[in-house]
DNA sequence: CTTCAAGCTGACCATATGGTCAAAATAAGA
DNA sequence: TCTTATTTTGACCATATGGTCAGCTTGAAG
């Protein structure tokens, strides 16, 4: 694939290694989920022999995991929004540009996590009983203060969460169906832009949110 | 599994038993995808010897592919409801309505659809560019009628497609997800109506849906 | 009852795949 | 330069899986 540069301490072409291989991984996860992957085609994409991808992980299922933790990070990482918004418009807002940004941006990733979660979750289910459950009640809490103060409609937060992740997510896990009644062409800047916008317009009014 | 009762012509065996078996089929590619599916599992889900799922169906792409269509013609049947509403109140609500029943009650039809779609629709193609490119365009000339007669606001009514898709089918894709986040305890029929009003509450006043 | 096509299945095969390993190559330190 | 630890990889193995097939059973028609 790429050649590694020559000039690179053995400890940075270990993380460089693994770095093209969880590329790969995830790339090759995404396409052909979990039981469809193999180390072989993982091995070719990421341009290095199968020998090399079960010396810097023992297993598949650990190379998965991996991959599924890394993915994990990024959503949290981009929910950190929520929390310096003043109110809804700002902070469900941000939430969502931030989301459809990551569905644009990172869309295997996006699919190898629905893959995992649709499968039941068998890697991941303590994540979500313990980090994904906390961080959802913190933004519920959030939510309702902002419901209690009247800057949005009584609205289940529960509910209003799902909307956004079903949503934003959607552009990333069905990209391959909204390409196909896009005439087969990739969404263009423009119109990544107006999706976006049509999400938070729809979302904003439909939840009746003000600007704090 | 279940014992076939004795009287029974051929034919209706012969329907019965390839029932059964796209049953079976469903569930298991349904929880473990297309690849992690075994003919062996199927066979064993659906009670029968392996060598009897090949008599029926040649081949686990021809089985899987029949699978897929089935679940296409549920999702376009629901769909009927839209051209009888005189309105985007009555027709995207009850478009909801249908959708949110599907998921609940054809989860694991709705989890092989996402899987295949999200795999680049290796099977289903050809539908995509077809049927649902027809169907979509045309419920898109109906909301752009109510857009005129201003029963609604100026939405891009392809954006509003997906929210509705992406929104109801998170119920069923993502129902684990939901599940844990709930107690790890399955939605109460209460539950999914107040997910149910929820989706609909908020994208018809997010649309500035008007009554006919 | 006989016949014969349709239905059924245990045993088997070729292949693909995850994983191992010993030996070679490489690079860091003395 | 020599030594040692780390990294790389071709060859190999055990197993799982999709698929086949020859022979058996069943039931409908004459």
């Amino acid at each position: 694939m790429v050649t590694q540069p020559r000039s690179m301490s053995k400890k940075d072409r270990r993380l460089e290694s693994e770095r093209m291989i969880m590329v790969a991984a995830e790339k090759v996860f995404a396409e052909a989920g979990f039981g469809g992957a193999t180390m072989q085609l993982i091995a070719d994409v990421a341009g290095l022999p199968k020998a090399n991808l079960h010396y810097y992980f023992p297993t598949k299922e650990a190379l998965y995991r991996r991959v599924v933790q890394d993915i994990f990070q990024v959503w949290l990482k981009a929910a950190d929004i929520f929390d310096q918004a003043s109110g809804p418009v700002e902070g469900i807002g941000a939430y969502i540009d931030a989301k459809m940004e990551i569905s644009r941006r990172h869309p295997a990733g996006s699919k190898v996590w629905a893959s995992e979660v649709m499968h039941g979750a068998p890697v991941i289910q303590d994540y979500l009983e313990t980090t994904l459950e906390q961080w959802t009640n913190g933004r519920i809490t959030v939510i309702q203060s902002w419901i209690d103060r009247g800057l949005m409609a009584p609205i289940d937060p529960r509910h209003l969460l799902y909307m956004v992740w079903a949503t934003t997510q959607h552009y990333a896990d069905f990209g391959h169906q909204i390409e196909t009644l896009n005439n087969s062409q990739p969404l263009t800047d423009a119109q990544w832009q107006a999706a976006t916008d049509s999400v938070k317009m729809i979302i904003l009014k439909g939840i009746g949110a003000k600007s704090a």
